[in-house]
DNA sequence: TCGGTATATCTCGTATACAATGGGGATATA
DNA sequence: TATATCCCCATTGTATACGAGATATACCGA
C-alpha cells in the first residue's frame, strides 16, 4: 500500500542503540514524519497510533514515542484517551468553526504588517509555492497540494515578523488540514487554484487593505465549501430521533 | 551532600498508586502548581527546575515530572536546554513585543463577540474579580493581583465562545506575567487599578466598539509601563563595546 | 597567584520491566 | 439466534536502572 518510505532508516530493523547522532534531531524528524502524514491525510482522523507499532517503525523505544505523542496531542493533531492510547484527532463542527474564525481574525489582521515587510525574495518563494500547488492540484496529487497550501499560509504569516502569531497560524493550518479531511468534499479541496496567486499580486503591489479583504473572502470560501454536518456516530441521541 | 531523604512513602514500594482514582488528575494538579508558581512570580525567570527535586516534592517519579515539564515547555513557561535541564523562561525583548502585539490583535478583535454574548452572570463574576484584584493591589499582595489580572483577561476571552482563541489568550497572559517579572517596574505593575472595572462597564452597556478601543489602550499602557531594555548578560557583544 | 588539566559529581536521556485496566472474543443461556 | 457474562490478552501508565554529557572542584605546575 503505502510504500512511501518516509522514515529515514527503513531497512534497519534493530539499530537499537540510540546511535551516536543527536537524539533530539531524531525526535524532531519523527515528529515531522507523523505530523506530515496527518496533515497530508495519509493518516486519517480516527486512525489509531499504537506506541509499540510506532516505536518499531522508527526504531526508538516507546519512551521517545510517548514524548512525541504528547507533543502532538498538545498541538491537537492527535487525541490521547486515558487507557485507549492515541488516535488522529477528529475535529468537531464547533472546533472547525472556531479554527476558521481564528484564522479569519489573525491572518487578515496580519496582512498590513505582511504587506509592509514582504521582500522580493519572499514574493519569489511564495509564487513558486503557489505555482507548485496549482500543478499538484491539476495532476491530482491531493496530499502535496494540501501540504503546499498549508505551507503557503504559514510562510505568509512568518513574513509578518511576529513569531508568536506565526506559530499560532501554523497550528491553525495544521488543524484546518484535519478539518478538510473530515468535512471537505472530495471534489474540490480548500483553496481555489489561483486565489493564492492573486493574493501575492496584491501584496506585491503593496495593497495591504485589499490583500486583507481578499484573504477574508478566501477563508470564507474555504469554510463555505465544507459540508459541516456533525456525524453523530458517537451518541446517536435516540430521543431526538424517535421522539415525536 | 543531599542524603536522599526517601521519597514520601518509603515503606510502600509498590502500592504507590495515587489511589485518588485517577493519576491524570494528580498530574494536572502538579502542572497547575508549577504553572501558578511561575505566573505568580514565586518562581522567577531563570530559576532552575531540577527533575529530582520536583519528583521528591510532589511524590511522583521523574517520569511524571518530565511529562509535565515537557508540557510547560510547549506552553513556553519553562525552557528546556538539552543537557542542562529545565528553567523558568526568561522572555527576550522581541518575544515581549510579539506577545503584546498578539494580545492587541486578538483581545481587541474578540471584544465585539464578547459584548454580544456576555451574560449577567459573567458580569457579576468579572466585577468580583476586578474588585478582588484592586484589593490585592492595595494590600500589596502582588502575587494575588498578578494572578487575578491574568484570570480576568482569560475569563473575558472565554466569554467569546471561541475556545481556540481563548486558549491562545490564556497562554499569552501567562507569558505576559513572565514578561512583567523581567521587565516590569517594581513600583506599579501591569493593569491600572480601575481599568478592568471601566472595561466591564462598557461591556455591560453593550458598547463593543468602545470596549475594544479601551482594551487597546489598556494593553498599550501596560506595554508602555515596561522598561524593555534587553539585559545582555548572555552575549555582551564585545564588538559594540570595544570597537572604536 | 594564576591558569590548565583531570577527576568527581550531578543531572538528564533512553531503555526496559512490571502492574493495572479496559476491551474483545468465546461461551453459555434464554 | 440473539444477548449477556466472564475471562484473557493487548495496550498503556509508572517506576527504575543504567549510561552519557556537562559542570564544578581540586590539584599541580609555572
Amino acid at each position: 500500500m503505502n510504500q512511501r518510505v518516509k522514515p529515514s532508516p527503513p531497512a534497519s530493523p534493530a539499530p537499537r542503540q540510540g546511535k551516536n547522532g543527536d537524539g533530539a534531531e531524531r525526535h524532531e524528524a519523527i515528529h515531522r514524519s507523523i505530523s506530515d502524514a496527518i496533515i497530508e491525510h495519509r493518516l486519517k482522523p480516527g486512525a489509531r497510533l499504537r506506541e509499540d507499532a510506532l516505536s518499531e517503525v522508527f526504531g526508538v523505544s516507546r519512551t521517545g514515542i510517548r514524548k512525541i505523542l504528547q507533543r502532538l496531542a498538545l498541538e491537537q493533531l492527535v487525541t490521547l484517551t486515558p487507557r485507549r492510547g492515541a488516535s488522529v484527532t477528529r475535529p468537531t463542527a464547533d472546533e472547525a468553526k472556531d479554527v476558521f474564525d481564528a484564522r479569519q481574525m489573525v491572518e487578515c489582521g496580519l496582512m498590513s504588517d505582511i504587506a509592509r515587510r514582504i521582500t522580493q525574495d519572499d514574493i519569489v518563494t511564495l509564487k513558486d509555492m503557489a505555482q507548485r500547488e496549482r500543478e499538484a492540484l491539476r495532476s491530482g496529487e491531493q496530499s502535496v497540494a494540501i501540504r503546499l497550501s498549508a505551507d503557503f499560509h504559514t510562510y505568509l504569516a512568518r513574513v509578518s515578523g511576529n513569531r508568536t502569531l506565526a506559530d499560532f497560524v501554523e497550528r491553525l493550518c495544521s488543524r484546518s488540514s484535519l478539518i478538510l479531511a473530515v468535512y471537505g468534499n472530495a471534489g474540490h479541496l480548500g483553496c481555489e487554484s489561483h486565489d493564492h496567486q492573486d493574493l501575492i499580486q496584491y501584496l506585491e503591489d503593496g495593497k495591504g487593505e485589499r490583500a486583507a479583504a481578499f484573504m477574508g473572502r478566501h477563508l470564507k470560501a474555504i469554510e463555505a465549501s465544507l459540508s459541516i454536518v456533525e456525524e453523530e456516530d458517537e451518541a446517536p441521541n435516540l430521543f431526538d430521533i424517535f421522539a415525536p
